[in-house]
This record gives C-alpha cells, structure tokens and sequence, in this order.
DNA sequence: GTTGAGTCGATAAGTTTTTATCGATATGGA
DNA sequence: TCCATATCGATAAAAACTTATCGACTCAAC
C-alpha cells in the first residue's frame, strides 16, 4: 500500500519522542513567555539535557518545521504539538479507586492543560461515597460499568490495590473502556485494541536504585585501577 | 580493558530489563506461594503478556540459571533477582515535598519489600512542619541538607512544585545526595555522577492519549480500505 | 555584494533492544 | 532403553532508537 499524502497522523511516533513531546512544549512555552519568537534546536536542548539532533528529530515529527539560522517559530510550534498530542480535543477521563494516590491525582491541577477532563472517582468505601474531594464527586464503583457506557469514557485511571486490578479491569475493558492508565503493580490482561500504560512507581524506585549502586561500583573499579572519569 | 571475570555484577543491565525484573519477582512469589518450585519463561510471558525469548533473556542478566525441560527454581532465581536489585541492603529514602502527592507516597507501604525505608519527609509549609503523616516524620525543608549530609541519605524523591523543582535538587546536590527520583513536570540539570529518574505523570497520560487516538485513526483507516484487523 | 557562522533537513552510521533460530539437555512415556 | 517433547542457552537476525555527517539555507557583519 502506497501511503497517501495526509497519511502523516498515521505514522506512529515512537514513544520515546511522545514522552519527551511534553517536556518541549514547556520549555518553549516559557521562551514565549520571556518575549522569545523563535527557539534553536541548540537551545532547547541545551536547557533540557538532551541532545540537539534529537531535539530535531523529535520536532519534525509532529510536523514543526524551522528555519535555518533561525531555529523554529515559538508559536507555531507550540501549535504543531498540540496538534499532534491532540490537547485541544478535550478527553474525559474517570479515576478508579480513591485511595491515598487517587486522591493526589484527583487534586492534580494540571490535567486541563493537556486536555483532559477528570470527570470523577469511583471506590467501594462506602465512607467516602458520594463526597467530594478536590470538587470531584467520588461515586460508588458499583455504577462505574454503567456510566464508562453511557458517557462513553474512553480512559481510566487504575489507582486500586493489586488484588483487585485486574477485575477492576474486566469490568473497564467489558463497559467499553479504550485506554487504561495503570498504577498497580499488576500487569492487566486486556484484550487487543486496548492500551495499558503502565506507571509501576516501585519498578522505577527500583531501577534508580540499581543504578545507583552500578555507577558507585564503576567509579569504585575506575579508581582501584586508575582510570580517569569522564568530564 | 579485558573484563575480568566477576565482572557480571558491573557489566549494566539495560534498563528495559530492570523494569521488568520487578514483574518477574511478583509473579515467581505468586507461583512460590501456589506451592510450585519451578516455572518456565513460557509460564512467566503468558502470565505478563510478554514474549518468553525476552523473559529468558531478562532472567539470564540477573544471573539465575534454568534446566532445559523444567525451567527455573523458583526460590533460586527470586534470590537472583533480589541479589540483583538489591532489595536485601537497606536504603534510606528522604522525601521532599509533603503536598498531596507526597502523602500518597509517604502512605505508601511497599517500600521496604523492595529495601527502601522512606525516612522523612520536608516541606516548607509552616502547618506541616514537626506533624507525622502515616507515622512519617515531616520536618522543616530548612534542615534538609544539614540532615542528607549527616545521614549520608543517597536517593531523595522530589515532589515539590515545578517552580521550586531546581532550586531543590540544588540544595540536594551539594548536600551530597547521589539519586533523585523526579515527580515534577521539570528536567532537572545534575552534576554528572548524580542520578535523575523522571516519574513526569502527564507526560505519561498525554502518550497514553495520543496512541488511543492514533490507533482510532489506524482502524478506521483499515475499515475504510477494508483490511482485516489482526486476530 | 561577499563572506562567515549558525541552523535546518535528509541521509547514514552506530547503538541498543527485541525477536528469531538452532542445537543441547532433561523429563516422561512407550 | 529409546523416543518425543518441552525448555534452556547461545548465537544471529531484525527492529527501534540515537547519534553523526553533510549539504543547503538564512541572516548578519564587513
């Protein structure tokens, strides 16, 4: 098949660029704010740590486009990455579980920037049902299968004990939920087509860590046997 | 430099393997506790949705050894892995930032299975300061470096403002902290040898959204031209 | 003008990570 | 005992991602 010419949506971006996607569009916000029209690949890079050819890479692939000598034109690029990560579009999303980390999300006030819209909570504590929290009603997880079907809600976020992950994801996957974004520990079995994006806080912990302890055991063996660190 | 032989410990495992060791590990205590003393990587991958090359490869960098036709001693390779990741040396964790987040976080009881002890929190909140949260101490953010120095604390999660991110890591860094693990929307800038794992939520949830529309996209696109969905 | 330096875009090389292949080994049943 | 099968380990192929190279373009200074 022969890609016709708007097929350009179409071409996945690796993820890799997706999540430094955001990162972008901060700092070149905050170059709009400090008067800035036009911002360098060089630039940016050098304010984020990253690499400038990378930079490139990653801009061309939400469509931005710059100009030599110049570098890329704030507001329009800004534009190309909303665009591209689709933050105009405005995506209702549905928090299950209200435990200690729910509750932190549901206070998050950052959420609208990027187009989403949490609509509420969902848990099975009957003490907090039908409260509010953060001026988000917390409803009976029991009505949560119901409303994903009638409101259409295509994301929820999985913030139950890991006892109850994957049934708490049967029910999701079986109302018609699209996109699950998973703070438990669990690996969801969800059926093809739909997405899991997994956030295990204790892996990451775990894997800094790990470095932690490889690098001290580098440097350790780079002094024993003489060798200089790198600048 | 020819590596000599108990050179294993050093020579990194990458990082996509690391982030998966933790699964492994839970599934393997899942299938100790069912009582069974060995377990396969055709097992493990169909419990995790992954592919069993990939598990036996991630399993051989921790150095656990399987027999053809059986597959892995169960206790034997959780050892490996603990040994691996470290989770037997205790490590001590400050927290800096008590806001929501932070609370989930201080709440949060998995720590020590993985050899962390979350110490203490700082905030800079005059209502917070000298109170406990989940029988975690919260101090005044003032004494945070006098303390990282005295306790020789290595890893410091940060989950204050983004205004406020840099400023601190500062103060971390020149307190002698070795490893950050980053909650905030901020790259931090780090003196070489000082770890940063980014944990940048939204960052997260905007890939989460932006492959849902795009696999949107893709299977309409294939119902257009009438090309079958994979099985 | 002409020159020089900074930057983009495209292509290519290099690295890392994933997936595949294949022989060797152990188990259970004929 | 011998054979079929499941599984490991090692090596190789493939894919994905990162980094490098180079020509072309644009602005600014001379």
């Amino acid at each position: 098949m022969s890609p016709s010419p708007n097929d350009q949506a179409l071409v996945a971006i690796p993820e890799p660029t997706l999540k430094r996607l955001p990162y972008y569009y901060k700092s070149i916000q905050g170059q709009r704010e400090a008067g800035r029209e036009f911002v360098s690949c060089t630039t940016l890079a050098e304010a984020l740590g990253l690499n400038p050819i990378q930079v490139r890479k990653d801009l061309q692939a939400t469509g931005a486009v710059g100009r030599p000598k110049v570098g890329y034109h704030v507001s329009t690029t800004l534009d190309a990455i909303e665009e591209c990560m689709g933050y105009h579009n405005t995506k209702d999303i549905f928090l299950v579980g209200a435990g200690h980390l729910g509750q932190a999300l549901l206070a998050y006030p950052g959420f609208s920037e990027f187009g989403f819209n949490l609509v509420a909570a969902f848990d099975v504590d009957p003490t907090k049902m039908e409260t509010e929290f953060a001026g988000k009603p917390i409803l009976d997880a029991s009505r949560l299968s119901d409303l994903v079907r009638r409101m259409h809600v295509q994301i929820a976020i999985l913030a139950v004990p890991a006892t109850a992950a994957q049934a708490v994801t049967d029910t999701l996957v079986r109302a018609g939920i699209r996109a699950i974004w998973n703070f438990t520990p669990t690996r969801l079995a969800v059926p093809k087509g739909v997405l899991v994006q997994d956030e295990n806080l204790l892996a990451s912990l775990s894997v800094l860590s790990k470095q932690l302890e490889s690098s001290r055991a580098k440097s350790h063996k780079e002094s024993i046997h003489g060798e200089p660190e790198e600048l």
